[in-house]
DNA sequence: GCCAATACTATACGATCATTCAGCAAGGAT
DNA sequence: ATCCTTGCTGAATGATCGTATAGTATTGGC
């Protein structure tokens, strides 16, 4: 009777299996910082043995690595499918929705934020990302410029732009009453109105 | 002969051991983050025994809340004996200046951030500090309000000029060469001439 | 129905974690 | 010169950390 009883454990794809493990490592930093994030609670909460991580991500700070890019496509606007001149709005609608403008998210940002400087494969990966973000948010500022020659500018602005986010982000994060949505949208608009036409 | 020998441990004033003690563990913030903040690696490099942190502090998130306090009476400029009309100028040229807005002093600040969601005594300590800075800018602006009725704009103003003084901080922190001292200024600049005479 | 590839388990390992506590010792007060 | 306050030591405790590894079990392809 050997075939009686169900199986131990399910065999998932890879793909599948990685996927799990960075959603519930990414559970775990949104819920308690970095101090979550653990083979002992990741595993645990995920419901496999400690040996899998390792297996699929070679080491904890590859796992990392690999939360920071998941979080930033989940979260971050994707600007590619629009018309150029509808992408800055799309952007700070995006930005400031509850879906990524929420205490837990921020808290998961906050907490990678930390450990960039100090975890190599978190370091390229956020430099990869943040390229990336500089190229879109500049394309789309410079497709709403007044001045013609203000494609210029627009990558400078971009990136003074991207600060703001982010501090806003920080800010509501540590004290979400001090920073609703509203106010930090407002505050991008005041911040852009005078650039654009 | 029990008077041959030098003392085994010289003994400090209340006081001067927690200013050390402060000192030590900022170093290591700023060195390798919240990995550095441990009992062992702060005591072995103050040269004392493992016992002191919580003689003096209580506990570890006692010594994090005094860390951010020190680091934030250290690095954040002091405007109240400055004439209203200067502060504003002094606290952008202090923000920016290479004792505070350096890489070292920045990876502390990001790595406190990190915590303050889940260390209660920190998250007192931010608040109390985030209320008197906000209230500082703020009083900073006012006085160089164009408009008299400028007053009621000040204090969302200041808000947002605080979150896009963070976003260049960490941008900095995490990329010194993407993100240098004048540009960060600049930015300032660019955020608040459109709202001052 | 068997085989081979590999997802997966489970334990062991050495290091490190924060906190506790009983008592030593330094140095100003008397 | 002795006392007393208290700064300070240092070992013990029990939990938890990331990584390594030997071997089991599942599943798709044959």
């Amino acid at each position: 009777m050997p075939r009686a009883s169900a199986p131990r454990f399910t065999r998932m794809t890879s793909e599948d299996r990685r996927a799990q493990l960075m959603d519930v490592a990414l559970a775990g930093l949104a819920r308690g910082g970095i101090q979550e994030f653990t083979v002992d609670r990741i595993c645990q909460a995920a419901g496999v043995s400690r040996g899998l991580i390792l297996h699929h991500f070679g080491s904890m700070g590859g796992l990392l690595a690999a939360v920071y890019a998941r979080l930033y496509r989940e979260t971050t606007p994707n600007l590619a499918s629009l018309p150029t001149n509808a992408r800055l709005e799309a952007l700070i609608e995006g930005t400031f929705a509850p879906k990524a403008f929420n205490r837990d998210t921020l808290n998961a940002w906050v907490a990678l934020w930390g450990q960039i400087a100090n975890t190599p494969k978190l370091r390229e990966e956020h430099r990869r990302q943040y390229a990336a973000y500089v190229e879109d948010v500049s394309a789309a500022i410079a497709a709403l410029s007044s001045t013609p020659g203000g494609a210029l500018e627009a990558r400078p602005l971009a990136k003074a732009l991207i600060c703001l986010i982010d501090g806003l982000c920080l800010q509501h994060c540590l004290d979400p009453a001090a920073m609703p949505a509203e106010t930090a949208k407002a505050a991008c608009g005041a911040f852009l109105a005078p650039h654009l036409g």
